[in-house]
DNA sequence: ATTCTTTGACCTACC
DNA sequence: AGGTAGGTCAAAGAA
């Protein structure tokens, strides 16, 4: 309403600005009703099979590399956190919840996820807290640290995430974007924004909340560039003006052949890119270096992208990001679908290697965002004069991940001796659809979840 | 010729 | 219902 001053692109009316430039445009309209129109199309189709909620989103901050996570052996993936004491731990949680209810549904998956109300949306999660690019440093998070002690809470949700509570545990619920840190930074992610299957290591988001900002500041300008630069080839297919920023959104899309990915890019006037989202998972690995024509990047710099002084990290399957710098912000989660990613390769790593695939991913990322807008996230962000740039990578939850058909949350948490995880961190995960059950039915059928190996037990 | 970028129009969701 | 915003399409142009 009103503001938009010079929408880069789109919708004004034509009459106004009066460019005549592109006359031709013919219906696009039409082509489009044929074609069955494009742009919606990718959302519909996506809306649910599954009840949990699709889009998860982490935002990461500038400096952060996303190649860092992607790599990362662990997974990180769910953001949506309910406000929940266990999840609480984890600061993170919280932060984000604009909506945190996890809507419990029992559903197999295979039920069609005709209930409508599933869809709500993602919980959106965000990371505040600083993370450093550092790879071994310090690990914040201590196993100690952390509560762990078994809670009780009705209404906690299970993210795996919520470990990182070594993250801020200040934030509350409200995401009250902060992106403290190094004003200016340019985007840092430089690694692949490869959405892997998720994981990523608590023990690296720790680590990199731990050093802070102390890669940071190494960065430079080109790293701004480099963030654009994943690793893999992106096709720019459009480019708007967002209402809260002065910074056009340009949007990209994987060219690999079956890929979905998406990947929204923000860049200052002065270039420097001060957003990058990621939405979807790459079905496939990392296109060969020298084959990568980068996307928001510079054309020219083909191939030329190492992935920053962030070390070797870059194609390990094990790696999820090659380094975290900045902010983290994680929304929603997206589909599971485990299908046949059917597409070449795939071998990622460990179980499932690339979801994605099937188109779902995203459906309802808008609305996500809008909430996010509209709960005032952007626009703190934004509003900074100094807003550091931020890559939010939305991944596969822990809950697609663990996908059985069933929702689960988490109820508790604890330490367990004599496990092989240093963290010891085990989230239990009960299935919704067995809440109606009587207690002593509902101890058999326990999941247990090590969130740092990932390793599931199923105890019925 | 091929590939990528630009950009106004279109579409859908949300308010 | 109408308006707005965000996301996408696809023709046209550039490299
Ligand atoms: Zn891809």
């Amino acid at each position: 309403m009103a503001d938009s001053p010079n929408p880069s692109s789109g919708d004004l009316p034509a009459g106004s600005g009066g460019s005549p430039e592109k006359p031709v445009l013919a219906d696009r309209r039409v082509a489009a009703l044929a074609g069955a129109g494009a742009g919606a199309r990718y959302k519909a189709m996506s809306p649910a099979r599954l009840p949990i909620s699709r889009e998860p989103c982490l935002t990461i901050p500038a400096g952060f590399s996303p190649g860092a996570l992607l790599d990362s052996p662990v997974l990180l993936n769910n953001f949506k956190v309910e406000p929940s004491p266990t999840t609480g731990t984890l600061s993170m949680a919280a932060i984000i919840n604009k909506s945190t209810h996890l809507d419990i549904l029992p559903s197999p998956r295979d039920r069609s996820a005709g209930s409508g109300h599933e869809d709500e949306d993602s919980r959106d999660f965000e990371f505040k807290p600083h993370l450093s690019c550092q790879p071994a440093g310090p690990a914040v998070n201590d196993p100690n640290h952390h509560d762990t002690s078994m809670q009780n809470h009705t209404s906690s949700s299970s993210n795996l995430m919520t470990e990182n509570k070594s993250l801020y545990s200040q934030e509350s619920i409200h995401q009250t974007a902060n992106i403290s840190s190094v004003p200016n930074q340019p985007v840092a992610i430089v690694g692949p924004s490869d959405n892997m299957p998720a994981d990523v290591g608590t023990s690296e988001m720790n680590q990199m909340n731990s050093s802070e900002n102390a890669a940071q500041e190494t960065q430079t300008e080109n790293i701004a560039e480099k963030s654009a630069e994943d690793g893999y080839n992106w096709r720019k297919y459009g480019q708007k003006h967002v209402k809260g920023s002065e910074n056009p959104r340009s949007y990209y899309k994987c060219t690999h052949p079956n890929c979905e990915v998406k990947k929204l890019l923000e860049r200052s006037l002065d270039g420097q890119i001060t957003e990058v989202v990621y939405k979807g998972i790459h079905n496939h690995p990392k296109p060969q270096p020298n084959r990568r024509l980068s996307a928001g990047a510079v054309p020219s710099s083909q191939g030329e992208e190492r992935y920053d002084g962030a070390a070797p990290v870059e194609d390990k399957p094990s790696n999820i990001y090659p380094n975290l710098c900045n902010q983290v912000h994680s929304a929603g989660m997206i589909e599971p679908v485990p299908g046949p990613a059917s597409d070449d390769d795939g071998d990622g790593g460990g179980g499932r290697p690339y979801p994605g695939d099937d188109a779902n991913e995203d459906d309802d990322l808008d609305s996500k965002r809008r909430k996010m807008e509209s709960a005032g996230i952007d626009a703190a962000l934004m509003g900074k004069p100094n807003r550091e740039p931020r890559v939010v990578v939305q991944t596969v939850s822990e809950v697609d991940i663990l996908d059985d058909g069933y929702r689960w949350r988490k109820y508790g948490q604890k330490v367990v001796k004599g496990n092989p995880n240093p963290r010891s961190v085990l989230i239990l995960i009960i299935n919704f659809t067995l809440l109606c059950l009587p207690l002593f039915c509902l101890s058999g059928i326990l999941r247990e979840f090590e969130s740092l190996s990932l390793v599931t037990l199923f105890r019925l």
